[in-house]
DNA sequence: CTAAACTTTTAGACATGTCTAAACTTTTTT
DNA sequence: AAAAAAGTTTAGACATGTCTAAAAGTTTAG
């Protein structure tokens, strides 16, 4: 069993790791749970002496097998609890965040089992992202960021990749939430800004919006 | 803010005073939460520093109003999420108790609330126990436990007293559930046991499991 | 290819909550 | 009203996870 501390620490390398590729360093996982370098060294160390990463002295860390494995099912708990807390207890989307955070640090196999039912197994949560599988499958889609799309192309927001309240209210704001229709009328070279239609009107967005928004082209 | 140790602290504290009357007892307290009584000393302390609890040394411990507040709402989330689990998610009235002891601790008044209308603001638990309303009051009944009921009475389980699973897999053997017809047949003086009608079947039950039914009598 | 800039690790400290052993109070027994 | 038993507190230690400051390693720029 793990303590809160190091499923902190494994799930924010998983967060990492799926945004880029090899090692992950030190100041990156203390940058992501907001901690300093110095207390990331020691998890480190923690971490390695019981399998859970491998982890050479300066060159970086990354998941073993087993403690890849334990880490997705800490993201599949929190997808399943921001799940039920949008679709049964009514939250906005923006509210889930931080509560899903608490909620995946409970301990018990069966309570994941019996909300994933409950649910009647989601496969996205409210956010569009995708809810991994008891067995750590993580379902996919043919969905690419927008600041990725060439101009005049059509699509629909399936999904966005930052689960933080002030983006989530400004996409609210903006009225785009799961399942808008979206078409990319320019892309400014200068700071990969764009502008797009939804609905009937245009709006312009920076690429730090942009690069969140997963879409599915018509 | 309190700590995961504080709350638990806070609610052993007030089970105990619930069961019986005056100061609680630095052992009483080690016994609850199964640690040691040195433990609890330390704890003690700083409860009393953050003027949760009175305490003088020797003479044992009570809470503050702010405490038995605290604590209150503690068993308040404690027996909302139970009564989600057997409720919605289908777990046995003997499963729940740890899983409860983990949610309990989740910090949102938010959420309480929410969990509450979702439930249709329950009275009581999957036991039968009383669950406190936001503003901490506790409902009543006029029920008494079966080992001080009389020979002949005739009643109806509305409760029990005691949450752990060895005792509600026994009720559940017995054929006993809330809302279950009793009569009680004959009580041996001897050692306080009771012979007691459970629908055409007489059973013959200790006096440690008598005194943990609530009855309300016909 | 060396110097500056950046990143990472070590060293030493601290807070929390726990423990055991020993000392101290209170209660019970005789 | 002692003496014994029971209950409680203190002292000192330890594990976890955090921090800052300083040292050491790695990268990058000129």
């Amino acid at each position: 069993m793990f303590t809160l501390a190091e499923e902190n620490y494994l799930k924010a390398i998983l967060s990492i790791s799926l945004n880029s590729d090899g090692k992950v360093s030190t100041n990156a996982i203390a940058g992501e749970i907001g901690t300093s370098a110095a207390s990331v060294s020691d998890m480190l160390k923690k971490l390695q002496d019981k399998k859970l990463v491998k982890y050479k002295k300066y060159k970086g860390v990354s998941l073993t097998k087993q403690g890849n494995s334990f880490a997705t099912s800490v993201i599949r708990k929190h997808r399943l609890w921001e799940t039920f807390l949008v679709n049964n207890l009514n939250f906005d989307w923006g509210e889930v965040h931080d509560l899903a955070e608490q909620l995946e640090h409970i301990k018990s196999e069966e309570l994941v089992d019996r909300l994933d039912a409950f649910l009647d197994c989601p496969k996205f949560d409210p956010h569009g992202e995708p809810i991994p599988t008891k067995d750590g499958k993580i379902p996919t889609t043919n969905t690419i960021p927008l600041n990725k799309l060439s101009e005049g192309t059509n699509g629909k927001v399936m999904g966005v990749t930052l689960d933080e309240k002030p983006f989530l209210d400004y996409l609210t704001k903006l009225n785009i939430s799961i399942g808008t229709e979206i078409k990319l009328l320019e892309k400014i070279s200068f700071d990969q800004s764009t502008s797009i239609k939804i609905g009937n009107t245009k709006q312009h967005i920076s690429n730090d919006v942009a690069r969140h928004l997963l879409i599915k082209t018509n």
